[in-house]
DNA sequence: TTGAAAGCGCTACCAA
DNA sequence: TTGGTAGCGCTTTCAA
């Protein structure tokens, strides 16, 4: 193939169309400020579609100061159908506000280093979920132009939206429910691998609250992702006297559940099993698994809480607790 | 707090280090080309970590004319942990080779006009999954400066860079195992779910690759991923006459053999099963599900390839098959 | 070793 | 209704 020529600019547009470059621009954002005969009009449009004319983002946010692009890290490890829906809606909900959605590729970028990264690209708004952002950060981003710093996560950071998820309900949830069907000795399951920390400590926490004053106790129960592990846990579990676990989700708690079951353990009459996500597998297993269905915020009221933040950058960081729990009892517990 | 002055410039750097604006580039870059002296560059620094400077990347590419850019779209369903892991290793392959790489939220966008909303970034590569980039879409990106695209998806597209990911020799590696353990009547399982067209498709045409020739019939089987419609096409089996079937994935497969198994159905000695992607579930399933594995490209291996494109944008497009299938025998078949 | 200045592509103000 | 043009932040060539 011949290397193509130069990228086509709003002057070659003009130049083809044989008017000036403002005409251009004019007639390309429909500018409503000023009128251009359709005569004219035609040829612009003519002209772009012949060169294949595409604008230049950053030449634009360049020149207007700002940018329309809503900036996300992007997860670092596998995500749920749960937060892929909720972030589809959000991208959708974004685009139809007609702003660009970005995940940012973050690759081993820590904290302000990370905040200063995205800075770079001028954002008009910045969503970061989990933790991880310092009020620092946050600073960051603002002095770079980001009108809107929203945060999903644990805890609020001073100068930046907040979108409360506060997983410590959803252990609260699980806790309570084994409390209340006679258990009084419970593990938790904590995933051993690493990025996960931000959801399965307040997940714990969660649980000693919710059997806080009571009578149970509750044990941390560290466990990696493999068969092995979960062999070798199960294994253990007789001599431990736990009567119920709380996994943190409904994969973690199938992996557990088939090594218990392998181990000779009935459930839920010897250990009570209980997850978390509500994933589909979950009513697929025998017993089927009893689970806490978590309920993100939707991608519209988010989509829509950025863009009356970046309307209006000065206003009050509003801070929402957006994080439903409630049980799904099924067979398992 | 209080309203964020305006976001300081090289030239705020520049005064507040007493030097000129030149000579803050140089030091921030480090240009090996000038010399500056020490106590300068001291300076220069200090005074950047006191405004909170960070360099504007739209006005740094517009200047030098191309970008560190590397934009892929982003998925728009929820994605596996094997697809995860491959895009987390090219992230980070391609952050230390010191490009950005960012994912697009690409919403209700199609073909052309997708291609033409990620040219407005002017990235320098660009890397698409799937299908849905034609050429006209490649030109237009090439002529926005990208210096190479790259599909990853069953067929090249003139102008691009190909990974071929063979779906096809996933539905043959089915196939020919059910085959060699007799049987005779195969269904495949095609998710009713829209947009994974681009790999159910060539899956079911690698069974029926597999088996053309033969005695044996192949019968395609759409369905939706719930429970429901398991158990209506699990009601109708008996009548089937089908002895095997090969799920999209595993995750499927599970939901038909639940289903299967609550009809009264033997596994495998009435039905076998055998899914895809060698999910942990499979090996938690009684008895244990039979699977096709599948291996992805490194993503250190494609960072290369973009990297090398990127340097020689005039080469002959790299056409390689990058997607091994293998089976991984246990007792559902 | 440092500074002055041009110019990347674009939009918006002002003039015609 | 259209055109001329300044200037957004940055790098790099040329001069000092």
């Amino acid at each position: 193939m011949v290397q193509m020529p130069n990228t086509p600019t709003s002057a070659d547009v003009a130049r083809l169309a044989g008017v000036s470059r403002a005409t251009v621009s004019y007639v390309l954002n429909n500018t409503s400020a000023v009128r251009i005969s359709e005569p004219t009009r035609r040829r612009v449009h003519e002209a772009a579609r012949e060169l294949g004319y595409v604008p230049h983002a950053g030449a634009r946010s360049l020149r207007a100061g700002h940018s329309r692009l809503v900036l996300m890290p992007a997860p670092a490890f596998p995500v749920g159908p749960l937060y892929s829906r909720f972030l589809g809606e959000l991208q959708w909900a974004l685009g139809r506000l007609d702003y660009t959605v970005v995940q940012y590729g973050t690759v081993g970028l820590q904290g302000d280093d990370a905040a200063r990264a995205w800075a770079e690209l001028r954002p008009v708004a910045v969503l970061v979920p989990g933790a991880g952002l310092g009020p620092r950060g946050v600073a960051v981003l603002k002095r770079a132009g980001a009108r809107a710093v929203v945060t999903l996560g644990p805890e609020r950071v001073e100068g930046a939206h907040a979108l409360l998820m506060d997983h410590d309900a959803v252990g609260h949830c699980a806790g309570a429910h084994l409390y209340a069907r006679g258990r009084r000795s419970i593990g938790v399951l904590v995933p051993a691998e690493s990025g996960l920390e931000s959801f399965s400590g307040p997940r714990l926490a969660g649980v000693r609250h919710a059997l806080r004053g009571t009578d149970a106790t509750v044990t941390a129960l560290p466990l990696a992702c493999t068969e092995r592990a979960a062999a070798a846990l199960a294994a253990r579990w007789a001599g431990s006297g736990l009567d119920a676990v709380f996994a943190y989700n409904d994969e973690y708690a199938m992996l557990l559940m088939r090594a218990l079951q392998d181990e000779g353990l009935r459930i839920p009459d010897d250990v009570a099993v209980i997850g978390a996500d509500d994933l589909m597998l979950g009513r697929l297993l025998r017993p089927r698994l009893s689970t806490v269905r978590i309920e993100l915020p939707s991608g519209r009221d988010l989509a829509e809480l950025v863009d009356r933040a970046v309307r209006d950058p000065g206003g009050e960081p509003e801070v929402r607790k957006v994080l439903g729990a409630s049980l799904v009892q099924r067979e398992s517990s």
